[in-house]
DNA sequence: AAATTTATTCAACACATTGTCTATTATCTC
DNA sequence: GAGATAATAGACAATGTGTTGAATAAATTT
């Protein structure tokens, strides 16, 4: 996976300058933190930031890519059955589960704040399956893009509305409910 | 509504400010954006901006909500009948139809860089009278209201990819598909 | 149409952040 | 322990920021 081992010293410096943006993050919006107080806080010289990230956004973007491939491989981790066509439930509730366990990072980058485009990576990893799924009973290629869209983005919502009220529901049912929603909508609960 | 009518060079001032700041999103997300380039572009002088916002973000919201208030003053101009329960899929669609004539200002505003808490304002246009249809179909408050947070940003997302690819559906055919996906979800479509 | 009010402009200001650079020091890897 | 590499300290010019006061231009009021 990596080319070579990191020098002790960057694994050191790149960790307290995520721990800082993150514990700003929680106090204002990445448009209000500069690069000079991300590195104050951390204790690191402004110019060793540089050699690791050009700005803030920079670095909230190596975050964000960090936390994804770190859902990916805890996902890996478990082997799913396709038996009874609940394998989305599944890898679903696993990714609620690794939310929750992370909920100090996870709750600051899947925010109100923070930015679409990278929360929807996180759904994107369950449901890119389900499409092709979808097409197979008889929707056609585009139509099914846009229940992708729908549910995905969907999804989004009720994750940040668990996280911002203090995620009482289990991952399990969290999961049960998403796939609820995307398969019957409302008329699943009625 | 308005406490006085508005001095002509104000609106003048806010109108080519505005306009500024829109053809820069078109380019670059709000973070690159300086004040002093929406300015220069503009050819409205820097003291002039700081008497009517604070910053960049400051007129981009107030550009935002001038919008959201647009839509309303449409929405206000048609009368919607209630009779089949197909109140919500008129509103829609008449939401739906203002976007595609402004399709300028709302693909910048609704786009992927564009901030979601604002996208959803314009959904809860619609929706926000639903929850209380929902939770009247023995279905209990707390779920309702996940219910509404997957449909309202589930629709969002629907309104992204439309926009992305050039709105070829229709408002109507849209607005049904909205509907239908948060009614029954897939199985409305197989 | 003149008087008055108000918005905008202009130029200047102190201030903070930015991005880069060089010499020096500290720490890691082998 | 020796050599390699990363982090630091300090300085630098460049740029954007936010505010000010006086001059100008354009609106509204009478």
């Amino acid at each position: 996976m990596k080319g070579q081992k990191t020098d002790r010293r960057v694994k050191y410096t790149k960790m307290v300058l995520r721990e800082s943006l993150v514990k700003l993050l929680k106090q204002k919006p990445i448009s209000k933190i500069t690069i000079k107080e991300i590195c104050e806080e951390a204790d690191i010289n402004r110019a060793t930031f540089y050699t690791h990230y050009s700005d803030q956004y920079d670095l909230l973007r190596q975050t964000e890519t960090g936390l994804l491939s770190d859902i990916n491989e805890y996902l890996a981790g478990y082997s799913f059955s396709d038996k009874d066509g609940s394998e989305s439930i599944q890898i679903l509730e696993k990714i609620f589960e690794y939310i929750k366990e992370n909920a100090d990072l996870c709750s600051v980058l899947l925010s109100d704040t923070g930015d679409i485009s990278f929360q929807q990576e996180v759904m994107k990893i369950v449901q890119n399956q389900c499409i092709s799924e979808w097409t197979k009973k008889s929707v056609n290629k585009e139509l099914a893009e846009y229940i992708y869209s729908f549910a995905v983005t969907g999804s989004v919502g009720v994750v940040h509305k668990w996280l911002k009220e203090g995620m009482k529901q289990s991952a399990r049912e969290l999961a049960e409910m998403v796939i609820n929603l995307t398969n019957r909508g409302i008329s699943a609960f009625v």
